[in-house]
DNA sequence: TCCATACTTCGACCGTAGCCGAAGCATCTC
DNA sequence: GAGATGCTTCGGCTACGGTCGAAGTATGGA
């Protein structure tokens, strides 16, 4: 009854809390220490180190030495789907983590998903692009339009550029805590950092969320308009 | 550092061997006995009946009481969707069963995936009717065109019953054999209806592999025919 | 050269989770 | 009713995997 491939591995790999925990912080899209996943592992240096090689042998993570620290980063883009997608599973079977904490709300309303926008502002974001018509979303997939490469062409998003690369423009990437898509791909990502560039969002230290500075959450609601639709 | 939901649990409860054997199995989406279950796990009733049990509080399972039987099937499509997903990424990451075996041809040519065709099959009527127009392939989704859905009114799919559905009608969903997209949704879920219907093909036993009869072969071939691209 | 920092390896400990035998319910058949 | 079949619960065994202290290896800086 062996068939297929071999989901166990990966699933004990992910289903260990501490494990776990150093995932979902790498999800932020940052490069982190050993010393510091241990620390958001809540467990030692050692344990950590261990932990760290089951997951590099697995093939989630991938290890850059840089001089006497080891910076750890998601090997690829389809670990940080399937993290995201277990985590929208998790999120919709009601297994939510003990204490919801101060936090949680400013990480539902803009967190880093891997290397784009999340939460309320990256849903946001999506519905505002194909109300106006940038993007058209057809059946579960998300397709550029002429007139949305023109859009981001004045956003100061070079289209042409982003599509000379092998990675899929438009992905639609399904939001946990919004239960809804938001835009991924190598446009959510270069929508993101343009608004690092512009200083309208930045990190925070520890956590994947966004912050948005008062004018650049202004800007960002005058780029991407709410639909004030009346619900019948 | 807690953030988000929790995909220890999941990943935990698919990381055992033999709870992953029997998902794994209920992926062929026929509704199957705890004793049925114990076998595909290789392990003892009593233990396979503590397995369902943490299955079913993770809400991965949904039980169905039938006399004195006691059918499991996967809860929802979404876990469907969640283990063809971490199989797919299994796959990618050469995590693969120990013994490739003889079945796993068979495996690979045409399988069941929760509901619809997967495998060298699946692939190929997927290509097929994007190929004819029948089908918009749309970024990474899919969407069925106007003539698509004439095509499918003649082979005999009442196309408007399955709008009036609230499952979406296209999905595209990645084949771990062939890590390319294949026909989901509930027009793929028709499609594999009809050809067990015509009796073109018939679902195994114990396997989640899909038996076409040579004149159902012929049949599947002629209406799903292959394109002769002349690769540059 | 010497020490501090970042990390890995080793060895031992411990708890949990998986496992089965045996017994206990429930349901169907005769 | 009696007996068979399907499944669950209980109790005890075992082993694997996570954990840390201590010691060992690299790298950087003074």
């Amino acid at each position: 009854m062996k068939e297929g491939p071999d989901i166990a591995q990966i699933g004990a790999l992910i289903g260990d809390p501490a494990r776990a925990n150093m995932l979902a912080a790498l999800t932020g899209g940052k490069a982190l220490t050993a010393t510091e996943l241990a620390a958001v592992g809540g467990i030692t240096l050692q344990t950590a180190s261990a932990h760290l090689a089951k997951l590099e042998a697995g093939g989630l993570l991938l290890p850059r030495k840089q001089g006497r620290h080891r910076y750890f980063t998601l090997a690829d883009e389809t670990v940080a789907r399937l993290i995201e997608s277990m985590m929208g599973f998790a999120a919709s079977r009601g297994h939510l983590r003990h204490q919801p904490g101060p936090k949680e709300p400013a990480l539902r309303k803009a967190r880093i998903c891997y290397d784009h926008l999340a939460g309320d502002y990256g849903v946001r974001m999506l519905d505002s692009l194909v109300a106006k018509g940038a993007i058209d979303a057809v059946g579960d997939g998300l397709a550029l339009t002429a007139k949305g490469e023109e859009t981001f062409q004045c956003i100061g998003i070079n289209v042409a550029d982003l599509k000379a690369s092998r990675r899929p423009l438009c992905r639609s990437c399904l939001d946990w805590s919004e239960r809804r898509a938001h835009l991924a791909g190598s446009l959510g990502k270069a929508l993101l950092a343009s608004f690092f560039d512009k200083g309208w969002a930045r990190r925070t230290a520890g956590s994947r969320s966004v912050i948005f500075s008062p004018e650049g959450e202004r800007q960002f609601l005058a780029l991407f308009p709410v639909e004030t639709l009346v619900a019948a």
